[in-house]
DNA sequence: CCATCGTTCTACAACGTTGTAGGCAACGTT
DNA sequence: AACGTTGCCTACAACGTTGTAGAACGATGG
């Protein structure tokens, strides 16, 4: 059976608070009975009942990840940078998968997870602004662009700027016909358009032509809509000597299809980009990418959490900004 | 403010427990008194509190999954699914990361995560048979060989044959310098044990020997560990015509060896992996792999769980085995 | 018309914890 | 010797929920 402060207390013969004191590291507890205490503790192996202590205290010490999907490895290796920062704060992490419907994303947000946790860091794809306003609870630190002029703290990396240099860097290296792939209709991607802003950047000052027919939708951004989108290109005749892929598991469809289509990377086709998960570090070519500092983005988020949790909820939101770096391999240059 | 049961109660002019009853879809309650209730609950918003449910009811409606690292595609993919077959049962999933560390496994398996979840899915690297001894607490299932003879439930697939018939592919395909990569030496490594009596086990059917100089360590099994271990096989001189890799991230790490030192896929060495991530199938080439039926092993390991928790806990230990099939792609076929 | 029964609802207690208020020694100060 | 102060400890109440016991009510059967 499980075993409670007044079975310790009982076995060491003083008060159930007593045990509770000794337990939270309560200074006023004299030394003998503070051994007494923790003997019994450690000969029943007590652990605290969390429910009953968040019950009393409100806090649980546990807060939630939400993402879209956790086998994108960008979302799995940001998990692990937020599980890791968390760490430091002695917090748990629960993590939710949304699948990026926005109905799962608004019953997350509304705290499906009902006052079982003491905040969420959310990166929502679907969701709006106004399934949050109105949200009273759980306080929320937001990742991406997606949610804007929110009511919650924010982390975001310049999405038009990075894009904007790692199509510069295509266009540097001499490329003029610059596909993109990532594009999408809806107005659920906020990154998709942001990432395309900056690449139409990239080519208007390069005075270079902004062409329909070189940007291919993908509704997801898994492997197989890289791979479907490239073929599309490929299919349709126009002959790209350059692709900006709006995320890495889109560029390695695309590697895929271009090398069943027996063209080389990057001597006949260029290929880049975002995110800079691991496997592009063992592609074949290895793949050149917009690396976003996860771990800042992690520990940001983390850190407006802990400040919100301990300060003031009503405080305005604030929105911080976390650093990236280009990273070129092989995908655009030979070795 | 949160809203409480009595909150709801006093606006719809009832007791608190009628609107607990309401909640909880008791029958015996007029149709109007619940729609007015409903009424209320609509109104406040109300959420109920778990932690006060769970204190009262003594579940929370929240498993653990705990796996050594998320960043592990496979680990990544499972946890998706066991998210998956956990909302079957109406449960949430809390993600633990042990990093494959003893200590933290320990914490883990003896409830860091205290009365917070009803139960456990457990996929430890380093965890003894002996740590889990007189652990009395949270119902426990196992994932893979780690632990064996333990007292919990386990969910495991038949790695020495998986092993044995990949190797067997090879042989069949007219390979007979076949090298292993993700050997270990500690007694941590219980799947590579298993997979290299089975890939052991394949060579000795066919007549050929064991050479310890093919057989490759690996102490950790990601990409640049494979990459590691490939470059010391080449290096060595010993010259394979095959090599299997105890799992695909290592493999992917090969390919990317093998295609730095000029040898072609599976022309010249041909690559077989373990796991069936997503990678694998846009790698250059596709690889050859065993697949685990992971949605499987997610269904019967929350299956196990719910017994547990619904029936005898003190029922004996059960082990079910999931299902596995080859998955035979250009990595050692050409297309 | 009364006893019985089922339905609908309420009051109370309890889950395990911690904050508050307070008691009792032992101590130092006047 | 009387006083306040400090250290150590205990008793009690409360967090929000649900199980149990039982009250009030109307319907049913004899």
């Amino acid at each position: 059976m499980r075993q409670r402060l007044k079975d310790v207390a009982e076995r060491a013969g003083v008060s159930v608070k007593t045990v509770s004191n000794v337990v939270n590291g309560y200074v006023h507890v004299r030394p003998d009975t503070r051994a007494r205490v923790e003997k019994a503790i450690a000969e029943l192996n007590y652990r605290p009942n969390l429910s009953a202590r968040h019950l009393r205290k409100g806090r649980t010490g546990v807060i939630a990840l939400a993402v879209p999907e956790l086998d994108i490895p960008y979302f799995a290796e940001l998990a692990r940078y937020v599980v890791t920062a968390a760490a430091a704060y002695g917090w748990t992490v629960l993590i939710d998968q949304t699948g990026g419907r926005r109905e799962q994303e608004r019953v997350v947000a509304s705290g499906i997870t009902d006052h079982l946790i003491d905040g969420l860091i959310f990166s929502p794809l679907a969701l709006t602004a106004e399934d949050l306003a109105g949200l009273d609870g759980t306080p929320m630190v937001l990742l991406g662009e997606r949610v804007e002029h929110g009511p919650a703290d924010r982390v975001v990396i310049d999405n038009v700027t990075a894009a904007r240099e790692i199509t510069d860097h295509l266009i540097q290296l001499g490329h003029r016909r610059i596909a993109a792939i990532g594009s999408q209709r809806t107005d659920e991607g906020a990154s998709a358009r942001l990432r395309l802003a900056g690449y139409a950047d990239a080519l208007r000052a390069a005075g270079l032509d902004y062409d329909e027919t070189l940007v291919a939708p993908a509704s997801a951004w898994h492997r197989a809509d890289g791979a479907a989108a490239m073929q599309g290109l490929l299919t349709s005749g126009v002959r790209p000597d350059a692709v900006f892929c709006f995320n890495d598991t889109l560029a390695l469809g695309a590697l895929r299809v271009l090398h069943e289509a027996g063209l080389r990377v990057p001597e006949d086709v260029a290929v880049v980009g975002f995110d800079d998960i691991e496997d592009g570090r063992f592609s074949i070519p290895t793949l050149s990418t917009v690396a976003p500092d996860k771990a800042r983005i992690a520990q940001l988020a983390v850190e407006l959490l802990a400040n919100r949790l301990d300060g003031d909820r009503a405080a305005p939101a604030k929105e911080l900004s976390a650093p990236y770096r280009l990273e070129l391999r092989e995908s655009t240059q030979t070795p």
